[in-house]
RNA sequence: GCGAGUAUGGCGGAAUUGGCAGACGCGCUAGACUUAGGAUCUAGUGUCCCAGACGUGCAGGUUCAACUCCUGUUACUCGCACCA
């Protein structure tokens, strides 16, 4: 059986002519959207991996259109960023050749493993009518006040020469090449994520995510509630800062502000020792995080010398300290210090020889700080607290938070951790920001009927030495005309991030090719929303939150119509290499989805991938297991030597037939794809048993097993003379007949079975009962003891207690 | 350190509500058919001191009955990481 290839490209042809997979958004039929993460076509191709989500996704896809929805399954391009640029680079070709050499590449891969996708949805983010509706976004982002620019210490990569976010210079290296991140001041556009915070996690309540992927964005934005706190300085002045822990208020010995936050610059002028203190800052600004969180635990820091701060509950005059425990960016940037209450101000504390004062009763903090963890929850008391002392420290919590208040210093807010979101990248490779500055009117929208701005055709496109954009070197794409005063003024030429582009490309999905919106109201709200959107878990925190902090946005200003856009989000595990290792060159484990469609077949890598383990768990490859499925799929073909000319299905067959059925449906909404296979393995095995099957019984495991198998299953289908499977309804069971009427079932003598008997479903209990008692090693069991009492679970277990 | 997840034969993994642990597949063993077998078929395959007993990381508990529930504990994986 060698000619899977001429089958296989058959069938693909035959669904490209017919148009199989496209939809319109038709109304007599129930709208359902199926999402994979759209790749980035990368030099090396599809890999593995994405075979497995897209197969998984795409079996889905196709047994609901069979029951009758309106499946949309569409597919694109995730093509900005670094990545395609450092290929087109390293290749000497400009990144759109290589981007559309890539698609090509991925497209064709895509074709040759069957995927049900609609075609005629397809684009990439680098087209100029997409990327002109991202810059439009961005447009509307800015007039509503919630893009801005500001000068700030951001992370940046020496390498890559470019500035990172947070979330991809995530531990203090560079998400791409592994780099050290260093700490460097730079005007970039940001946009106001932080004042989406609480948004984003009330918003989970309206989604289906997965209990892990729902945790992971709730630790992502990192709530914590807490007191912020106005600090009178000396001689006049204050500042404010935050604390979870307002009850250990009277421990203060000592402030610590961040070396990189505004507050040190403000009180400069009245520092007395400033070299020291601003040799400090320089230092700070020079470490990565890397070295401010694991290299450097030892708390350094040096006093902020002439300016001392009052402690506003006793009057008591306490030093400020510099630490670069304290970061500038979260927060007001300042802390109270209690180290008898936080190990971090213990240490600091112990290193620079300061105060420490306890206010918690219960343990000893002569060693370590008695912390809130340790005392919340246990009737711990206040001590050296004044009028406090004796109260239970959360009856404190809130009486020295009301005292606060009530004195006009004290604010009970929420921080987060989630920071807002830096925009600019220093890219070639990347949506061009539509802003202009005029030396007369500042920042400046281009007018929206000018976009797209197009990236300009150049042969340069490597990032400059001194981290600027490659298009600041550009003067033809600099130099323009301010739109509101018509002077002469200079483009922005940074980039936007390639999450942008990713932010909202299920939007444009459900409205792909709309050039007088990026998706039209009518159209949005015919599909609604994502139904089931699947991607990786590396995806959850950043992409996701991302993608619904933007349209929550976009809702707000009435452009969508829900503020969640996405209801469903699985992620799959990966597919790692034989040795149970992440895939890698280096490791010489890859293996090339091309390689096992050109000996084995496009079914048989699907069926295998659907097979291979649990799916949101990682699983290691197996050519062995792949050749199982083959064989699997090479049975299912001997089947139809079976087939005789009886009309209707075998009577034997009812019961598992029904089962399999109502398995495969549980099983591909429920993401058991392995169990589908192996349910689908033992039909397969029951018609294999008998001498012969008929034409409908066949049908029927071909239809069952089309979605994981689309090519075999079609041929076979045709050669028995019925229509194409993806043109036929999906077969409905009959709840009563998926139940054996004859089951064997086992019978215990104190929890060890010692005997099986079949029962019929009518029979009663006490029949079963008595049956159970006559088995010889059920009696050898009881005899001579006495029967405590006997237990009948109906269709499952008997168990016979005895003494 | 914090948070989450995982742990079942030689291997990948089943067991939807507590009800015969090891479905299904791989691998392995023996046999059949064969010039041949990465083909197909048949039988077998958790462990052991094998009429029986023991077995789901480890130690307890609840129950007639526990992979499943509870308490404690270990190892590994992932995410976050001085977040006040």
């Amino acid at each position: 059986m060698n000619d899977f290839k001429k089958i296989e490209k058959k069938w693909q042809k035959y669904w490209d002519k017919n148009k199989t997979f496209e939809v319109t958004e038709d109304k007599d039929k129930k709208p359902y959207y199926i999402l994979v993460e759209f790749p980035y076509p990368s030099g090396s191709g599809l890999h593995v991996g994405h075979v497995r989500s897209y197969t998984a996704q795409d079996a889905l896809a196709r047994m609901m259109r069979m029951q009758g929805y309106n499946v949309l399954y569409p597919m694109g391009w995730d093509a900005f960023g670094a990545p395609a640029e450092q290929y087109a680079i390293k290749n000497h070709i400009h990144p759109k050749e290589a981007v559309k050499e890539n698609i090509k590449t991925f497209k064709n891969q895509m074709k040759t493993l069957g995927f049900s996708f609609d075609w005629s949805r397809e684009y990439s983010t680098t087209d100029p009518d997409y990327y002109k509706w991202t810059q439009w976004q961005f447009l509307q982002f800015y007039k509503h006040g919630m893009a801005y620019k500001d000068t700030i210490p951001v992370n940046w990569c020496p390498k890559c020469k470019s500035v990172l976010s947070n979330e991809d210079a995530a531990g203090g290296v560079c998400e791409r090449c592994g780099t050290q991140v260093v700490q460097k001041e730079k005007s970039q556009w940001m946009l106001r994520m932080s004042d989406y915070a609480e948004d984003l996690l009330t918003g989970l309540d309206d989604t289906n995510f997965a209990d892990r992927v729902k945790l992971g964005q709730i630790n992502w934005i990192g709530k914590s509630e807490g007191v912020e706190l106005d600090v009178e300085i000396v001689g006049g002045g204050k500042f404010s800062i935050f604390t979870t822990c307002i009850e250990t208020i009277y421990g203060i010995t000592f402030f610590v502000i961040a070396p990189d936050g505004k507050l040190i610059k403000e009180l400069m002028p009245r520092v007395e020792n400033k070299d020291e203190v601003e040799a400090y800052i320089k230092e700070t600004a020079t470490k990565s995080n890397m070295d401010r969180t694991e290299l450097n635990k030892g708390k350094t820091g040096v006093e902020v010398k002439g300016i001392k701060a009052i402690n506003p509950v006793n009057g008591k005059e306490v030093p400020i300290f510099l630490g670069d425990f304290v970061l500038g960016d979260y927060g007001t940037g300042a802390v109270m210090a209690v180290p008898s209450h936080d190990q971090r101000d213990f240490e600091y504390a112990v290193e620079h020889n300061l105060e420490m004062i306890q206010v918690i009763d219960g343990a000893d903090v002569s060693k370590k700080a008695f912390e809130k963890h340790e005392y919340l929850g246990k009737g711990c008391k206040l001590m050296n607290s004044e009028e406090f002392d004796g109260l239970v420290v959360e009856e404190a919590r809130d009486k020295i938070t009301d005292k606060l208040v009530e004195m006009g210093i004290g604010r009970r807010v929420n921080n987060y951790k989630m920071r807002d979101w830096i925009f600019s990248r220093q890219r070639f490779w990347g949506e061009p920001i539509p802003m202009i500055d005029c030396p007369k009117c500042g920042w400046v929208p281009m007018d929206e009927k000018d976009l797209p701005l197009l990236l300009p055709e150049v042969a340069e496109y490597e990032p400059t030495e001194d981290g600027e954009s490659p298009l600041a070197n550009i003067p033809e794409f600099v130099n323009c005309k301010c739109p509101k005063c018509g002077g002469d003024a200079k483009r922005e030429t940074d980039t936007m991030p390639n999450w942008a582009g990713s932010s909202w490309y299920f939007l444009r999905f459900m409205d792909a090719h709309n050039d007088k919106e990026f998706a039209s109201m009518e159209k949005m709200k015919y599909w609604n929303r994502v139904d089931w959107y699947n991607g990786g878990m590396e995806h959850t925190a950043r992409h996701l939150l991302y993608a619904r902090f933007w349209v929550q946005f976009l809702y707000n200003i009435g452009l969508v119509p829900n503020k969640e856009m996405i209801w469903t989000r699985v992620s799959h595990g990966m597919v790692l290499g034989s040795d149970n290792q992440k895939m890698s060159k280096s490791k010489g484990n890859v293996i090339n989805p091309d390689d096992i469609v050109n000996e084995y077949g496009a079914d048989t890598l699907r069926v295998y991938e659907m097979f291979m383990g649990d799916y949101q768990m990682d699983a290691p490859w197996s050519t062995d297991s792949l050749r199982g499925c083959k064989r699997f799929i090479d049975k299912v073909i001997r089947l139809k030597d079976k087939v005789n000319d009886k009309e209707g299905y075998t009577d034997t067959l009812e019961a598992i037939q029904n089962k399999t059925i109502k398995k495969i449906e549980y099983d591909l909404t429920h993401m058991g794809y392995n169990t589908a296979i192996s349910s689908l393995m033992i039909l397969a095995n029951a018609y294999d048993d008998l001498e012969n099957i008929t034409k409908d019984d066949y049908r029927l495991l071909l239809i069952l097993l089309n979605p994981m198998a689309p090519h075999i299953t079609e041929e076979l289908n045709e050669e028995l003379g019925f229509k194409p499977i993806c043109e036929s309804e999906w077969p409905e069971y009959d709840e009563e007949k998926t139940v054996e009427s004859v089951k064997d079932i086992a019978v215990q003598v104190n929890g060890k079975v010692r005997a099986t008997i079949q029962i019929n479903v009518e029979d009663d209990e006490q029949s079963i009962k008595e049956r159970a008692m006559e088995c010889d090693n059920v009696k050898k069991h009881i005899e001579g003891k006495e029967i405590v009492k006997v237990i009948v679970i109906k269709g499952k277990i008997v168990n016979i207690v005895v003494k």
